[in-house]
DNA sequence: TAGATTGTTAATCGATTAACAATC
DNA sequence: TAGATTGTTAATCGATTAACAATC
């Protein structure tokens, strides 16, 4: 058995992945971990280390070749594999997340959008048909979606989860206020746009009054 | 001089504030380190070495007073201190962050969101009319705002952010695709949904291969 | 008072950085 | 070959957890 790979890790990743996209798409073919150190502000060590847990993918002398490394860490990602996706509430959050959101680049792709309000149902969002909430059991059966994201009102959250749950979805992407708890063989990651608001206001605070005195 | 707390317990602070605030709101009056560990997944030693940064807020015995601690944290995290924010971009993701947030109990009051499409100029979001993009320096120097949110396409963001630094801002959060660099004296946020959906796209590909030997 | 639970120190654990031999 | 830069080990640093005396 591999050794587990460190959560701190896991969490650079996607960084990683973005900034070699961006060198892939600017052209640029060769980068070393102190270069790339420089354009991320992490240190090359650093770099080195986490690209290591994985596989050596660089070469002594020469640096990293942008398009392997690219390629290699979607790999790693799993962004190749094809993963399907529904969405639960086709609110303002829903829509704004569906329409923007790369999926099919981030290892998704979104298959299917449920509201339980008929105003909403059947309208058209990015190519997708709103379907009644009613139909997410049978279609989840049937289309075997592993992700849902959530963006609902709080107080549905639990519940919608649970229903979800029994159907056979296994991760989550929570956008409502309400934080899914930890559950045993399911994945979530809660997004809460509200904290960096409060990290903002922290580091301003923090600043205002080392400047006062 | 104080000793400086570490980025992993501020990043913790809006969690605490948010379950405070969630048992606030159900009437619970007193909590111990060791229940709340319970309800939020981390070790009530966790909870008591973060809080000791700031400060002794609870009483041997007895536990945490909710609202005495959710109003200390909110000082901690300077959310009374009447911040104010403009927006620029008034596109789907400025409208729906306008909308859903709720800055004031974040820190911060938002008070103008500018773009430079005419389409939308003069519309109204969350009782905000949207200005010209061309009247924003204008208008930071009258009101002078600290924060600004950036909700923009990725060509923009840099040289938005520039113009911004120009007439006084001193904060940024950004949901640009393009990662703005950490500037001196600048404070920034960098927000990637897309982030979440490839942290999402390797746990289960982690998952998946753990259960396919 | 006795029981509970904090605040805080000490121990452990893990993550980051530094250094350098290997090697392209 | 000489120079550059990786992969990897060792050293450092910081964060988390455990333990317990203080005390409500």
């Amino acid at each position: 058995m591999e050794k587990k790979v460190s959560g701190s890790v896991i969490n650079r990743l996607p960084r990683y992945y973005r900034h070699l996209t961006d060198l892939y798409d600017s052209g640029i073919e060769r980068i070393s971990s102190k270069e790339l150190s420089r354009r991320m502000d992490v240190t090359a060590s650093q770099i080195r280390q986490d690209l290591n847990c994985f596989g050596g993918f660089g070469q002594q002398g020469y640096g990293y070749n942008v398009e392997f490394l690219k390629t290699e860490i979607a790999n790693i990602l799993g962004l190749n594999r094809g993963y399907t996706a529904v969405m639960v509430g086709a609110g303002n959050m829903g829509r704004t997340f569906a329409t923007n959101t790369k999926f099919e680049s981030r290892g998704f792709k979104l298959i299917g959008i449920f509201d339980s309000d008929p105003a909403v149902v059947g309208s058209d969002i990015h190519g997708i048909k709103v379907s009644a909430y009613s139909e997410i059991g049978d279609f989840i059966k049937e289309n075997k979606p592993c992700m849902a994201i959530l963006t609902v009102p709080k107080e549905a959250t639990k519940s919608v989860a649970e229903e979800l749950i029994g159907y056979g979805i296994k991760a989550f992407m929570n956008f409502s206020y309400s934080e899914l708890r930890q559950m045993e063989g399911i994945i979530v990651e809660n997004v809460h746009l509200g904290d960096s608001l409060m990290r903002l206001s922290y580091k301003i605070s923090e600043k205002d009054e080392s400047g006062e005195r």
